[in-house]
DNA sequence: CTGGATCCATTTGGATACTG
DNA sequence: CAGTATCCAAATGGATCCAG
């Protein structure tokens, strides 16, 4: 009953959600080798904007997998953390990462092999590749 | 390198997208046990409705993760099936979902805790400046 | 029974500019 | 440096109705 996800109203799915969001999990791979700053993590996740950077930290500061740690220097620096909670996503995050991996170019080829398949009779129209 | 999850341009990044897809992970994990028809994963997944589990599963089947048999009687029958790449991927999704079921609630304790800290004045500040 | 089609509210996330 | 503020485009997902 605690814990089961196909439960709509159960918590199980809160986690899911955060996995959810690509930018977590990159966050977590990032602070696995250690605290780091904020303009670190934007540098390494290729993509993010400051903006939503923030708003996942935030979250995942709130939810306790990471620490927020400010320096009351000039420059400012703040460090981020991942608390043992944190760490703990680690082994699974890179369960999928590496499945990910591994499997990249077997689904790549799946893609392909069905976009062949639905555009040989009458390609024409160029459809937008989601 | 093509398994670099932080480079915005890696396929990895689909993966990571479809594992983000909080459905095709319940589809996963209900079609484990066996083929399953449509109605049947609807109602075993909470809350979809058959839209976005017909898109769910149209994305799935392009990735080569499970197969759709139509079957050609009245009333009409459809079975879905994991593929052996579907499957594979059973274990890193337990991994998750596990993980899940294990820290669901101290997720919610910290979320709490972040609740009560920002809404009361004075919780005796025991770190520096937030 | 299995979805396709349509409409729509809400959310999400990106670009940009600016501040303590 | 580390964000915040604002605006906005696009995508997501749900409700509903309908069709093969």
């Amino acid at each position: 009953m605690r814990g089961d996800p196909f439960d709509p109203n159960c918590p199980t799915r809160l986690i899911l959600d955060r996995i959810g969001d690509k930018w977590s999990v990159l966050v977590v791979l990032t602070l696995s080798d250690g605290p780091r700053r904020f303009s670190r993590l934007r540098d390494t996740i290729g993509g993010v904007t400051p903006k939503v950077l923030t708003q996942t930290l935030r979250a995942m500061e709130r939810d306790g997998l990471l620490t927020r740690q400010v320096f009351a220097e000039v420059p400012p620096r703040v460090e981020y953390a991942l608390t043992p909670l944190g760490h703990s996503l680690r082994r699974p995050i890179e369960a999928i990462t590496e499945w990910a991996q591994e499997n990249v170019e077997a689904v790549i080829a799946a893609r392909e092999r069905a976009l062949h398949a639905d555009a040989s009779p009458a390609p024409a129209a160029p459809h937008p590749v989601r």
